[in-house]
DNA sequence: GATCATTAGTTGCTTTTGAAACTAAGTGTG
DNA sequence: CACACTTAGTTTCAAAAGCAACTAATGATC
């Protein structure tokens, strides 16, 4: 069947942005594992906390887009491993202020700077107007 | 901290990258789900041999860079779900050949008229000359 | 033609996810 | 102040993914 089909599995957008997201994040996903035994979501906790600073969980779930079940599980990790320390605040002890330890920040350079190596690899044989034009691209789909 | 850090996760391809596939998923991963019950890889099974005819599990695999015990699960489950019939080549024994049944390709018609459907919403806002670059840019990144 | 290596696919087991139910704290209304 | 309502985060339990071990068939070597 098929012979007149014009959809085709290889220019669905979904199909190829998954791909794509599997393929690039494979370097640095062994990276980070096997370096510091994090998962996926632990990763992320700590670029946003070392990026935009102390922040509650709440606001990591509402800026990376990830459910709260996965970040409560990724910040009880990470407070056990040491790389971060939570605080609730004294007028309104639901919220806890996560912050990285010394351990945890020295992860997060290490981490960025190789997130950074990582990602000149990927675009490595991409013009900069196309690496322009597909981050632009990306960010509309996300629908950031 | 990270004043002068020049990373800045927005920017970092990994992620956007998996940000932009699971928002552009999300529409047609329900659609598959409550109309006949399918997981993402299954669908993905349809469409290979909707697309480009019978071939073996561990074609479909290779094509589309799936574990075999993913294919296998997702295999069994179109079986019983009657979207697919396996037959062994006579030949080569340990060779199962996949086929749509009749449900299976009328099933693949409506994906496909969907996914096409869901691709174009997706791009709606995005110029034919942005959606050729970021077409390729994500084929190249996945080393297709 | 017995033995060892490969190949296609499956099964079992552990980790990870995802949804819903649950705490615990805080707010708002009578 | 008792009541229901919201909000931040955790726990629980079922489904799904990932890896390694396994089966069954074939091929290769001596």
């Amino acid at each position: 069947m098929a012979q007149d089909d014009p959809f085709d599995l290889q220019n669905f957008l979904p199909y190829l942005l998954n791909q794509a997201a599997d393929a690039s994040s494979l370097g640095f996903q062994r990276y980070y594992r096997d370096t510091y035994g994090m998962l996926r979501t632990e990763w992320r906790v700590i670029f946003h906390l070392g990026r935009y600073g102390t922040m509650t969980a709440k606001e990591i779930c509402k800026r990376a887009r990830i459910h709260k079940t996965k970040v409560s599980r990724a910040v009880a990790a990470l407070e056990s491993k040491r790389f971060l320390s939570r605080a609730a605040l004294p007028n309104d002890r639901r919220h806890e202020e996560l912050t990285l330890t010394r351990t945890g920040e020295v992860a997060y350079v290490d981490l960025s700077r190789e997130a950074a190596r990582f990602d000149a690899e990927l675009v490595r044989t991409i013009s900069e107007a196309d690496q322009e034009t597909l981050r632009q691209c990306l960010r509309r789909i996300s629908g950031l």
